[in-house]
DNA sequence: GTGTATGCAAAGCTTTTGCATAGGT
DNA sequence: ACCTATGCAAAAGCTTTGCATACAC
């Protein structure tokens, strides 16, 4: 049986309050701020449960490796600002509807990422 | 000056040899079916030189851990067999030309990674 | 002969695991 | 009371680095 413990509220409180995909150390300075004793065995082991649950998902991203973020939120890629390291969700899909594999490929799955500017600083150093 | 030892050609011939993109440890075992004594510490340095260089690219997929790709081989994107864990490239680009991201982002590259049943997989149970 | 590249071993990171104990049920 | 979850420390992957020596130039 899985118990209650104020470690795993913790956690869970940090991704109701933080919607963007977390890296494992922000999540223990994140909780941190709640459970000061967290540790991190103690935040790799509740986010592989959460996984398990259901609860989490990881992300491998290309540039800012291993994320976590919560389920239920809808398809949606992640956009990677290389000015301000901000990571974005960019809801719905970019996907062709048709023409995403040849012929005889069974698309389960995808993952897509995107990087470039943000309209934040984009638009910062324009006329 | 960059220097030109049994080593460093072994690891060119295997990226010539493979078109696909591997793994630390394939590298490292296929050079070694050239040059025996081959050590991982060298296949990491080669690598990355050879990523400075613009000879390879290091690709993060989600699922298989980081792999080495030669450049130059045009636009793709990576399909992931769920089934008999076989890596495809395949040409072309399947993201939507116009909207990709919302007004105000400027996407300035691009990852998508497809995972599910490849022909050869699927048309084995078949009828 | 000079200086870079290699092999080996040690060290850094990230993630997992063993173990004693705290604490949920 | 029982037994899971935690904290700590050690261990297990993966990648990098220090150092003596081999070897390319």
């Amino acid at each position: 049986m899985r118990r209650e413990t104020v470690q795993r509220r913790a956690l869970r409180a940090v991704f109701q309050r933080h919607d963007a995909p977390l890296g494992i150390m922000e999540i223990l300075d994140l909780g941190r701020g709640i459970v000061p004793s967290l540790n991190i065995a103690t935040v790799y082991r509740n986010v592989n449960a959460m996984i398990e649950e259901g609860l989490l998902r990881r992300v491998n991203h290309p540039a800012l490796g291993t994320l976590y973020e919560r389920t239920g939120k809808g398809h949606h890629h992640h956009f990677h600002c290389h000015s301000c390291d901000r990571i974005y969700e960019l809801p719905g899909c970019s996907l062709k509807e048709g023409a995403v594999a040849p012929e005889g490929f069974v698309v389960e799955e995808h993952e897509v990422f995107l990087a470039g500017v943000c309209p934040e600083c984009g638009s910062a150093g324009e006329t």
